[in-house]
DNA sequence: GATGAATGAGCGTTCATTCAT
DNA sequence: CATGAATGAACGCTCATTCAT
């Protein structure tokens, strides 16, 4: 039986290389180091590294849903829910920073590409909130009548470029700011 | 048959594979043959990978600004100038997708990290444009007051989103759509 | 079959190939072939090949030294002590022909560069009792007045030579030659 | 008909290169650069760089035997001809630090490998005059009887370390030192 | 003759993965 | 179960040599 403390410690320990570093910065024989584990221990636990990585993702990804979906009603307003998962969204990317980055880092790389596409047919628990969210706007005549695909652009692309620009100091964001940028957003989807 | 400039050859096909595969898809020795070149001819050309990145970095940029910046009039209210700033970058990225893979592969790496800082303070042309634009238009009252990175992130996020999501055929972009598109960016960013 | 540490099977295979053919005739992979191990094995051992370049010369030194130091006794006269360490200097040469064609080796090129001057300068275990006996030599009006450096030559040069010779086999030097070669450096150095 | 300018061009860039850098530092490109010619251009004056480098050794060679024999005459004292030649050969290489270090490079080199023997054989013009010198000397009972080639070094072990010594700016040899230095060679081979 | 752009074999080095212990 | 030494394919890069101009 795996020993599960083993497994997280080497998933945290790639994540934090990978999100810090990128995947050039994080070969194998570091991540078992910083994990405190055999550099072959690792292979108990992810059958190779494509695999760790890939499932590191499947974790981020839950851990923001999660988040995203904490508190959401269904039953209120869609633009209350929309500021809802926009705050959400902004606020754990900056309490995560280190996730927020292993996002981007996968996003951007091979590995990312397949499920990028599996992401827009998505049947992912945040992914379908949006959609519906958007779904639902659309046919009450709330959202602006586009393709969801641009409504997921318009509303996730300002979100992710600002936490990265928070991530990376270009600005501060403070509660205030999230509400505002979140509202932005809500005046690009909105009617 | 043409020998059209091995130079121009060599960061072609550099272009095309990073673009396509991302910097790990493209080794020297591929990239020379697909030029059609000896691997060491690379080195005449460019004095070592990072060079030939970076230089190829500055080409497609320049690309862009040009785009951009043919028909911009700073006498044009400041919702027009961002309208046509906002499709022309889309049918750039459009018409250009490795291009545009290539600003991206390139910005999530590590060659990119240093010249993110650089965008942001910005002095380069097209960015600077943006710039004087937003802070024109806050003066102005016509756009949001908000910092000017966040207003960066407003309008670009969704654009470059948007543009991956066509060039990976998530969605058709054609002129009316481009144009609602940016509409909807200006939403996002007016007041 | 044993397997004798590998460390001391990548250094032997180093010696004999870089005594034999010079640097240029001793890449990294044949090393490792000669060895028996694979390329990246000797990376374990040494970080890089100037490391193990730098490493295999001070272990030759240390071999060296030990010999010249074993059984010399400083109450005894200068000219006794001289011939001590002349012979024991041509007889560990003979005994270890790869040992002396990699320091000439190393001696002349750019990683001997350095090491030479702190050698001249030395504070290393043989090179001081040679320069103790010399300077002590020269104090008591047993050994000729001339800088430090031209007696180190005077001595060091015929012993040098002739050790290169017999391992070229253009000399057979026994033990006979070994003493009368030692006593003509005696009549060299000596007022 | 060869330019003769030219080749001089080449031998003495590669001369200077090889002498200051060793043949590592030495590429054809360089070589060419420093000439001030084309880098093809060097093969029409040398079939290959091995050429280059042996046909360079020659002529140093043939400069410093003309030296040493410039003035030599055998109808003198056998002690006297010695010194003539120790000094002789002291002078060049102070004069001539370039091709000292020339022959050293050479000389530790797989090149210089096949030519010792040779020389050691040699029938070469200075060379032989040393032979003929010591053969004489051991015949007349004024040099010690050793082997010729312990005789070699033994002269030309101090004077090759010493004029090393003096170019790497260990010792400053000037007049005096030249002379007390061929005298002590002289004290080491002589009866 | 002279050139220098082009070549590609060969270098030192890294790292995902395996497997004997 | 866990280890980490061992592996070797693959990388970026250099340079002696060639040959079209």
């Amino acid at each position: 039986m795996v020993k599960p403390d083993k497994r997280a410690e080497i998933a945290q320990a790639a994540l934090d290389l990978i999100a810090e570093q990128g995947f050039h910065g994080a070969p194998m024989a570091l991540i078992a180091e910083r994990a405190g584990v055999g550099a072959g221990t690792i292979y108990r636990y992810f059958e190779n590294k494509d695999v760790l990585i890939t499932e590191l993702y499947r974790e981020v990804e839950e851990r923001l849903y999660a988040v995203l979906l904490d508190g959401y009603a269904t039953d209120r307003p869609i633009r209350e829910r929309f500021l809802h998962l926009g705050t959400a969204l902004l606020r754990f990317f900056i309490g995560a920073p280190l996730d927020f980055r292993y996002l981007e880092q996968f996003h951007n790389s091979p590995y990312g590409a397949a499920f990028r596409r599996d992401k827009i047919l998505g049947n992912k628990g945040g992914c379908n909130t949006f959609r519906e969210l958007f779904e639902e706007g659309v046919a009450r005549q709330v959202v602006k009548d586009l393709p969801l695909v641009v409504l997921f652009a318009l509303a996730f692309g300002p979100l992710l470029t600002v936490a990265r620009d928070h991530i990376l100091n270009f600005v501060e964001l403070d509660e205030d700011l999230i509400a505002r940028t979140a509202e932005a957003c809500w005046d690009c989807v909105k009617r």
